[in-house]
RNA sequence: GCGCCCGUAGCUCAACUGGAUAGAGCAAUUGCCUUCUAAGCAAUAGGUUUCAGGUUCGAGUCCUGACGGGCGUACCA
C-alpha cells in the first residue's frame, strides 16, 4: 500500500465512525493484508471497537462499511472478513495512476518529506586509529550510513560524523609500537611495549618514516613523532576503506578539542553548580543514583584524567550546540552503560534528551574456516575490511551487513561471503534489475515507441501483484528509516525482485501485441526504477549487465 | 546478584511493532534452457515459534516465572 492510500483510508473510515458516538476515536490502522486473497489493505478497527461499543466486531465492521462514502476510482470493492477485518481491494484505474506516478517520480520515487527541515547527525564508525578498519566495524559503518541514507530519504539533512580520541593511553602504546619497529628496522636497541600493537602496517609505518626521516630518537619518552605518523597513516588506510565501502564523512571530530575549547571543565563545573557532582577518594563523581542507577559514577579518575563519560556528555552537548534535530550514535551493544549517563548528564545541563537516540545493533561472529574468530587489532588478529572487500567487493559486504536485523546477532561466514555464488542473496536483486535492463535493451530495437503507452492494458495477476508491490516502496522506506532498520528493506526489495520474476514467467515483454508489449514495458521500467532507488539508499550498485 | 538483547524449519534468519493458514535463503528430493539473462523458475518435504502460566475477540510478538546463550554491570574505551 502506498502513503497517500493509507491516509484516504484513515480518512474515509474516520468520516464513517463519525456515525458512533464516540469520546475518542481510536487510532485507525490500515495494514496490507499478508494474504491477498484478503484484499490489499485492511483494518481492525471494527475488532477495536467491540469492546467500547458493546457490540460483536462483525456488526459494527457492517455499520462502519454502511457508512463509507469512497471513491470507485480507488477502491473497487469493500468486504467483512473473519473476525471483523474490513477488507478493501484497489480498483484498477488506481493502479494505474499511481504506477504513472512511478515513472513521473523516477529517481525519486521513494522518497518522502516527513522528516524535512530536520537536521540530524548520525555518528558512526569513531574508531580510534589504532589499525585499519575490520570485519568488526563493518557492521557499524555500514549501519551507520545506511540509517543516513533512509534519513535523507525521508527528507532529513544528514551529517555524518566520526568521533575518535588520539591522546588516550592506546595512542602512546600505538606510537611506542611504531618507536619500536623503527629502530628495529634501524639495528638499533629496541624494547617492544607491553601489550604494543603486532600488526605488520606497524612495521610498514616505520619503514615509511625511516625513508623520510631517520633522525629520530631512539628515547623512549619521544614516542609522539611517531603516534602522529602512525595516526596519518592509518587515518589514510581508514578513509580509504570507507570511500571504498561508499561511505563519505562529513567531519572527523577529534575529543582533544573538547578539551582544548574548555568544554570538558565548563561540563564539571555546571554539573557541580547543579549539586550533581562531588568530590571523594581523590576522584569527581557524578551522582547518577539521583537517576536511577546503583551507583554514582567517577567522572575524573583520581589520577586527574577523567574517564570516557565525561567527554561523551560534552561532546553530545557540542552536538545539540551545532543545532542539530537528532543527534543518532551507532554502537555496539557491549558500549550501551554509557548511554544512559549521557542522557542523564545533558538533560541535567537543559538539553533536551529527545533528541539524542541510538542504534544499538548486537555483535558479530565471525566465522573463518568453520570456526568462531576472536579478533584483536593489538594482536593483529583480524581480517580487514579492505581485504574482504579485496575478495567479494563493496556491495557484497555491505549487504551482509545490512540483512539482518540489529537487534540480532550476525553471523558473518568470511567462506560463504567470498562464494561469490547463489548463496549471495544480494546477486537475487541485482540479477534482477541486470534482467530487465537487459529487456529494455531488446525492446528498443523490437519496438517503435511512436505512441504512449495504454497502462490500463495491465490485467494479469502477475501485473497487478508487481504494481502493488512497488507501490508499498515510500511506505517501506519510510518505516525503515523510523525503524532505523534497513534490513527491512532488503526484505522488501526480495519481495519486488521476486513479483518481478513471477511477471517475466508469466508475461512476455518482446514478441507480444505491441500495444500491450509497451504497457509491459512501462511496468519493467518501474520495476527497474524501484529496485535502483532501493540499491541506492543500501549504498549498492544497480547493474545493467550481469 | 542486577540490567539489556536473544531463543522461530537441519543451518542462517524474516514476520511491516497485537492480526487471518508463521515465511525466505542455504542444505535435501523432483522437474524445467531451439522463445526477453538458468546468478533463474515450478513443485515436494521440513514447525507444539525453548518450556509453563497469564492478559484478550486474537500472542512468535505484551506480562510473570523457569531453562539456555550473548553483552554489560570498572577510578578500561
Amino acid at each position: 500500500m502506498n502513503l497517500r492510500m493509507n491516509d484516504y483510508l484513515q480518512q474515509i473510515i474516520a468520516d464513517s465512525l463519525q456515525q458512533f458516538d464516540l469520546e475518542e476515536l481510536p487510532e485507525i490502522q490500515t495494514e496490507a493484508p499478508k494474504d491477498s486473497s484478503h484484499g490489499d489493505a485492511s483494518t481492525n478497527v471494527a475488532m477495536m471497537l467491540a469492546k467500547p461499543l458493546r457490540n460483536n466486531p462483525r456488526a459494527i465492521a457492517q455499520q462502519i462499511i454502511d457508512g463509507l462514502n469512497f471513491d470507485e476510482k480507488k477502491i473497487s470493492s469493500v468486504e467483512i472478513a473473519g473476525p471483523g477485518f474490513i477488507n478493501f481491494r484497489f480498483a484498477e484505474d488506481y493502479l494505474y495512476d499511481e504506477l504513472q506516478s512511478i515513472l513521473d517520480a523516477g529517481s525519486g520515487f521513494g522518497r518522502t518529506d516527513e522528516h524535512s527541515g530536520k537536521k540530524v547527525l548520525v555518528e558512526f564508525v569513531s574508531a580510534n586509529p589504532t589499525g585499519p578498519l575490520t570485519v568488526g566495524h563493518g557492521r557499524n559503518a555500514v549501519l551507520g550510513d545506511t540509517v543516513a541514507r533512509l534519513l535523507e530519504w525521508t527528507g532529513a539533512e544528514v551529517d555524518r560524523e566520526y568521533y575518535f580520541n588520539d591522546a588516550g593511553r592506546q595512542m602512546r602504546v600505538l606510537g611506542q609500537s611504531v618507536q619500536a619497529r623503527y629502530l628495529e628496522k634501524l639495528g638499533k636497541a629496541f624494547e617492544f611495549p607491553e601489550g604494543g600493537y603486532e600488526g605488520e602496517y606497524i612495521r610498514d609505518i616505520a619503514e615509511e618514516l625511516s625513508k623520510e626521516n631517520a633522525e629520530l630518537s631512539g628515547n623512549t619518552e619521544d614516542w609522539k613523532p611517531f603516534k602522529e605518523k602512525a595516526e596519518e597513516a592509518i587515518f589514510a588506510d581508514i578513509s580509504n576503506t570507507l570511500q571504498r565501502m561508499n561511505i563519505n564523512m562529513e567531519s572527523f571530530f577529534n575529543e582533544h578539542s573538547l578539551y582544548a575549547d574548555g568544554s570538558i571543565d565548563t561540563t564539571v563545573e555546571k554539573l557541580r553548580e547543579k549539586e550533581l557532582v562531588y568530590d571523594k577518594d581523590g576522584a569527581v563523581w557524578f551522582k547518577t543514583t539521583e537517576f536511577g542507577k546503583e551507583q554514582d559514577t567517577v567522572l575524573i579518575k583520581s589520577t586527574g584524567e577523567p574517564t570516557y563519560r565525561l567527554p561523551d556528555i560534552a561532546y553530545h552537548m557540542n552536538k545539540l550546540d551545532r543545532g542539530y534535530d537528532l543527534c543518532l550514535d551507532v554502537f555496539g551493544a557491549d558500549h550501551i552503560a554509557t548511554y544512559p549517563d549521557v542522557l542523564s548528564g545533558i538533560s541535567a545541563l537543559g538539553y533536551d534528551k529527545e533528541k539524542v537516540d541510538v542504534v544499538i545493533y548486537q555483535f558479530v561472529t565471525i566465522v573463518k574456516d568453520g570456526q568462531p574468530f576472536k579478533m584483536s587489532t593489538r594482536k593483529a588478529n583480524f581480517v580487514t575490511l579492505d581485504e574482504l572487500m579485496d575478495e567479494v567487493g563493496s556491495d557484497v559486504t555491505r549487504f551482509f551487513f545490512l540483512m539482518r536485523s540489529p537487534n540480532t546477532h550476525l553471523e558473518f561466514d568470511i567462506a560463504q561471503a567470498k562464494e561469490a555464488g547463489d548463496k549471495n542473496p544480494v546477486f537475487y536483486l541485482q540479477y534482477a534489475h541486470a534482467r530487465i535492463a537487459s529487456i529494455l535493451r531488446k525492446a528498443e530495437e523490437e519496438y517503435s515507441f511512436s505512441k504512449e503507452a495504454d497502462l490500463s492494458l495491465l490485467k494479469h495477476d502477475s501485473e497487478e501483484g508487481l504494481i502493488k508491490t512497488i507501490l508499498r516502496f515510500p511506505e517501506m522506506v519510510a518505516g525503515a528509516a523510523n525503524a532505523r532498520e534497513p534490513h527491512r528493506l532488503i526484505n522488501f526489495l526480495n519481495d519486488v525482485a521476486s513479483a518481478f520474476t513471477g511477471f517475466y514467467h508469466d508475461c512476455r515483454i518482446i514478441g507480444v501485441d505491441e500495444d500491450l508489449a509497451l504497457a509491459r514495458i512501462e511496468l519493467a521500467k518501474a520495476t527497474a526504477q524501484v529496485l535502483r532507488n532501493g540499491l541506492t539508499i543500501l549504498g549498492i550498485s544497480a547493474p545493467e549487465n550481469m
